[in-house]
RNA sequence: GGGGGGAUACCGAAGCGGUCAAACGGGGCAGACUGUAAAUCUGUUGGCUCAGCCUUCGGAGGUUCGAAUCCUCCUCCCCCCA
């Protein structure tokens, strides 16, 4: 009882951050919105997580979303973890069209490296209330195939065909495997192994979230939470996921991310304000509904969301960079440098460097006029051209420059 | 176990003996327009020693002057029946 007295004193209640928890960013709420502000109320403190799959050397923007939920919740006072999907990984989410390549532990492990490192930009794993980091191969690799049997038995074929990603297979007559199809199983199975009060996600993982909910209700009687946030998507649906290849990567440079951000389309600055900063929503939409050129807002969103990653020095100076190099035409302070030898063609530098694939890919390009010598101000037009020490531009954004060696 | 259908470039999808490096759509890249926006329009999207040549249509053989297209075997997938 006076651990239970202990606890109660450890959570912050809030009414406000309260609300805000409950509602930016938060696409749903498993079982009700009701039922998660009684659990916040009550003083109880609360343990949840999120889970991540090992899958890319690196975290993205799209991370950072249910991140910073996570961190809502600490600030709170709750016991956070952060679960890396060591185990799940391996598998692989089932994507809607292909069966995913299975991935060795040690790729996996090479992807988590530096997941931790990431992650504490936005949750926190030291003080008093440090977030917890754990592996859920620590519990899967224990399970034999007749605890797997248990937990199979607790969830119908019907229900697992409810997912969107085996529907679409089904209707597009191609494969799905059963390992694939017990992923949600495994992943639910986290909730159990943690014996957790809830779970923060991305919108896209609510089916998995669920069947942990499923089965923590089954196993254990628990009602567990599941809040799924919203995705950072454009109009159109699907602009931002990572095969794309456009989502933030948190190793890009800031001028890159400020670039990424302001390359998104302007319906998209509410939702990104409202998931990758704090900033007071009613104020943003005034403005855009006021009629302030959203490119102006747009920057100031790119400005914080840099910022978040850095440091406000470094995002100013992304900004200024952006400026400088798009808005008034010049040459960015800092770009990729290569070196030439003497004679050398500009094409052989290009290749040998993997600015461009092929030789046929440069001729593409000075065909269409979209290579510039900067320093000169001069368009190549000449597949022989050399290698002169100058700063080159390629299209828009990609800009060297070539030193003599 | 039986029967039928299918595997084509980054993805989807035409082609079914020569005119096929392969229509079309999406995505990518580039150009115009712009706010590096978005939308739109245009070009391009295997490689090279570039009016030509080489490698590519699941894999291996074969038929043919000539094959993505026909035949044989193999691998894989889907559907229907049991």
């Amino acid at each position: 009882m006076v651990s239970w007295f202990k606890q109660k004193k450890s959570v912050i209640l809030d009414k406000e951050k309260i609300e805000e928890l409950l509602t930016r960013g938060v696409e749903r709420h498993y079982p009700s919105e009701d039922f998660l502000r009684q659990r916040l109320f009550s003083g109880d403190r609360l343990k949840l997580y999120l889970g991540i799959d090992p899958t890319g050397p690196t975290l993205h923007l799209g991370h950072a979303i249910p991140l910073r939920k996570l961190k809502q919740f600490q600030d709170l006072g709750h016991e956070i973890i952060l679960l890396i999907g060591d185990f799940t990984a391996r598998i692989g989410d089932p994507d809607k069209k292909e069966v995913r390549k299975q991935l060795t532990r040690k790729e996996v492990l090479e992807n988590a490296k530096l997941y931790k490192e990431q992650a504490s930009l936005f949750v926190s794993f030291k003080g008093k209330n440090a977030a917890k980091l754990m592996f859920n191969n620590s519990w899967h690799s224990k399970l034999n195939f007749s605890d797997v049997l248990d937990l199979a038995s607790k969830i119908t074929v019907q229900q697992m065909l409810e997912r969107d990603m085996f529907r679409k297979r089904i209707q597009a007559e191609k494969p799905i495997y059963i390992h694939e199809f017990m992923y949600p199983l495994i992943q639910g199975y986290d909730a159990v192994a943690m014996n957790v009060d809830g779970e923060v996600g991305g919108n896209d993982q609510t089916f998995n979230m669920l069947v942990g909910r499923t089965l923590l209700k089954e196993l254990k009687g628990k009602e567990k939470f599941v809040l799924p946030m919203k995705l950072l998507v454009d109009t159109t649906g699907s602009k931002m996921g990572k095969t794309t290849g456009n989502m933030l990567s948190f190793l890009d440079s800031p001028e890159e991310k400020f670039g990424k951000i302001m390359a998104w389309t302007d319906e998209m600055i509410l939702i990104g304000f409202e998931l990758c900063t704090d900033i007071d929503l009613s104020k943003i939409k005034n403005r855009l509904d006021g009629g302030e050129n959203p490119r102006d807002i747009k920057m100031e969103l790119a400005y914080e969301i840099v910022k978040t990653y850095h440091s406000d020095i470094v995002a100013k100076g992304a900004r200024d960079a952006f400026v400088k190099t798009f808005q008034k035409g010049n040459t960015p302070n800092e770009i990729k440098s290569v070196k030439a030898g003497i004679g050398e063609k500009l094409y052989e530098v290009f290749i040998r460097e993997e600015i461009v694939n092929s030789k046929i890919e440069f001729r593409r390009l000075i065909e269409a006029g979209a290579i510039t010598n900067k320093t000169d101000n001069e368009k190549i037009t000449e597949m022989d051209a050399p290698a002169r020490p100058s700063v080159y531009k390629i299209g828009k954004h990609r800009f060297f420059e070539i030193k003599a060696m």
